[in-house]
DNA sequence: CGAATGATCGGCT
DNA sequence: GCCGATCATTCGA
């Protein structure tokens, strides 16, 4: 793996095309490899991303936009892409998504995992946890908690040049045989959603959640 | 207004 | 593998 700190690396904001793609599917799989930056509280973390999945309004029975429903929660899944959809999940976890696509397309990825970059010891703080560095951003709301990514920030923008948050390209993508396509996790509900391998991961990366 | 429900996690068996 | 935590959101009365 490249590191980060690799002064030969650039490190480039995605640009509006990368987000407004209409592919929302296409998006998921590109975001393998690209690079997640917080910066809250005055503390600078980031993250390779090596997991998401895709959710796809109207027909797609998992998102929370299905079949274009819009509320007050869901109504920044259908911003232009580049905008932030943080919600809380089960009480306690703060999901946060990428919405995609042309303004009125209700597509979003959500970040399932990341390999933490930069910022290792706030990141530990947040989590409180013992052991691995593993634990720290394996999983959907345990990334969010390590980057400080709350529901408070759901619709930011993150073209703005004061989002508290952005992904970048640093030039670390995978080889595309090393990202696999699978079904997505905790949908069920779903019906014939459910197995739709909409899910990608950086194979063989061990902050992929379980 | 009340009740049901999660795009999860960590601890326990 | 199972289960409880914990609450914003949603929907129906």
């Amino acid at each position: 793996m490249k590191s980060a700190a690799n002064k030969h690396s650039r490190a480039i904001r995605l640009p509006l095309s990368f987000y407004r793609n209409p592919d929302v599917l296409e998006v998921s799989r590109a975001l393998i490899g690209k690079v997640i930056v917080s910066s809250i509280g005055d503390q600078i973390c980031s993250g390779i991303i090596v997991e998401t999945e895709a959710y796809r309004a109207p027909e797609d029975k998992a998102s929370h936009a299905y079949d274009n429903r819009c509320t007050d929660r869901t109504r920044v899944m259908f911003y232009r892409g580049g905008h932030a959809y943080i919600y809380l999940c089960y009480g306690i976890h703060h999901l946060f998504n990428i919405v995609t696509g042309p303004r009125g397309e209700a597509h979003a990825v959500l970040l399932r995992a990341i390999e933490p970059l930069e910022g290792l010891q706030t990141m530990r703080k947040r989590r409180t946890i013992e052991g691995s560095d593993r634990q720290l951003t394996n999983g959907p709301g345990k990334l969010s908690e390590a980057l400080h990514l709350k529901t408070k920030y759901t619709g930011i923008d993150m073209l703005s040049a004061e989002a508290p948050f952005w992904i970048e390209d640093r030039s670390l993508a995978p080889d595309p045989s090393d990202v696999q396509a699978t079904k997505r996790i905790g949908v069920e509900y779903s019906e014939e959603c459910a197995d739709w391998p909409w899910r990608f991961i950086w194979n063989g990366n061990p902050w992929v959640s379980k």
